[in-house]
DNA sequence: CTTGATGCAAAATATTTGCATGCTC
DNA sequence: GAGCATGCAAATATTTTGCATCAAG
């Protein structure tokens, strides 16, 4: 995992690259995403803002704001898949995919180098300048496979 | 790409399984996303009928539950990316994987058979019986790399 | 000091729900 | 007919915006 002063380094040079200003809020924004594993819809940030912090003064707009600031600039990523509205995870992650259990919910982490590779072709064959890919497989685990017979 | 008839076939099969109804609002729901390549909001799906049906009843609220319906029974499938709002798109498809471009929106499906075959090897090293998989990659379409220079 | 950032509340959007009535089955 | 589906409008939820004030550079 990305180490946290390398990634609050980068969100200041591009603050400064932008003449926009750091804020204690735009760093608690970054930092909460950070320190959470996982996909969070903007009031769950604020939620965990406020617990963390009892006394810092945010607002929900300010989260919108920063949370598009940061996807425009890559730091952050938004998705949104069946339900569940639009949740936003940090970038700069290191990379990893996801096999994820649809009877048990168990998630295992995989990484395969022919798909990277392959990725990457696909982008370049579309002119696309690629900076993050998801995937998941979905699936029955092993255990729940037996569960279900 | 699938028959239509055969996907009128599948949804009534579902409906009547489930004891739902069959109604011409959710026949024109299944039929835009059919006729329609690419991926709509609940309202663009509105416009597309009433266009094409300027006397039909319709209102949006049909247009969220029927859409629903479809989402939980595998006919459509939702997703949503940067700035834009969750569109839908209509399941059964011919698979395909998509590229996203956070920078304007834009959404590019693509096939890979490599990628494909290879997700069922990683699928089987693990145990696991693949349902289904998601796939997105993202970054900047070509006309977005331009702007952004 | 200048300029962008913030919180707040209001406004704009998007989505869901209650209910009387209309349609499938 | 019975019961689900619909449209409509009201209720909610989500996201954006205007503006006075604050604070970073």
């Amino acid at each position: 995992m990305l180490n946290y002063q390398l990634l609050l380094e980068e969100f200041k040079r591009i603050l400064k690259e932008k003449r926009l200003k750091f804020t204690k809020q735009r760093e608690l924004i970054l930092q909460t995403l950070y320190e959470n594993e996982g996909h969070f819809s903007p009031e769950e940030i604020l939620s965990l803002i406020r617990e963390k912090m009892p006394n810092i003064k945010i607002g929900i707009a300010t989260i919108y704001r920063t949370l598009a600031l940061l996807e425009e600039q890559g730091l952050a990523y938004s998705i949104s898949l069946g339900k569940e509205g639009k949740k936003y995870e940090l970038g700069l992650k290191t990379h990893h995919d996801h096999l994820v259990c649809i009877g048990c919910g168990k998630i295992i982490e995989f990484f395969d180098e022919v798909i990277e590779a392959r990725q990457e072709e696909v982008a370049k064959r579309f002119n696309f300048l690629m900076q993050e890919h998801i995937m998941q497989l979905r699936g029955l685990c092993s255990e729940c496979q037996k569960k279900k017979k």
